[in-house]
DNA sequence: AATTATCATCGTAATATTGCGATATAAGAA
DNA sequence: TTCTTATATCGCAATATTACGATGATAATT
């Protein structure tokens, strides 16, 4: 198979499970972190910082795009990418809200 | 490939994608929400619950329990899974980490 | 106009994930 | 003991992911 059966599931576990997939990758929290911390936007030395291959990198940052987490303009020649803050809030509330309640008061059998 | 380059990311990149990989299917996310909210320990009413078949629930529980997030103690014939807390503050503070800072003021090209 | 730099995409190989039926194992009931 | 119930694991098929070189496409430079 390979492919999740999400006709199962809510259309919020589906969402969760791929924002989740989105970071699912070291490369992928290596580029988010990045962006974060150089508020400003970058094109490839993002290649040279994650030490993968151009093409390898560009594939990672389509799936971030994909997922909405960053976006990215041309710039001349290059491509400017950077966080995309409401997306980014909206995962932040989305993973709190999933972390949040947790009784450990309640009857526990392990 | 197929296989993540680890050895180029720090030990933190490579965990909280680890924590993302273990979020990453609705179904461990429907699994963890049911173990959130019925504070008691389940076995598996979470195969009629998911609508997988059993094998396949077994699966996945087993990913929730090699990311340690879960834990599962046998009881009698069947087998009582529930939220390893300290693993879940873990992962909680984690994201919680991941998605903190982020300054909106600073300039953008996007 | 020709060359170079910056990306994105294609094609391909290796590996991982998802899902299920079948089978194994162990506990409890008949 | 034999049968049933509850799980785990094996083996397979289908698909997805990761990674890279090669190739395009476009913009800047010479």
């Amino acid at each position: 198979m390979g492919a999740s059966k999400t006709d199962l599931f809510t259309t919020e576990q589906n969402e969760i499970a791929a924002m989740a997939k989105a970071l699912a990758h070291p490369a992928r929290i290596a580029i988010l972190q990045y962006l974060v911390e150089k508020n400003v936007c970058i094109t490839s030395t993002l290649v040279e910082e994650l030490g993968l291959a151009q093409a390898t990198t560009s594939q990672h940052l389509k799936e971030l795009k994909q997922a909405g987490i960053i976006q990215g303009s041309v710039e001349g020649a290059s491509v400017c990418y950077c966080i995309n803050p409401e997306v980014w809030k909206v995962y932040k509330s989305l993973f709190n809200n999933f972390f949040k309640e947790i009784d450990t008061t309640g009857q526990q059998c392990c």
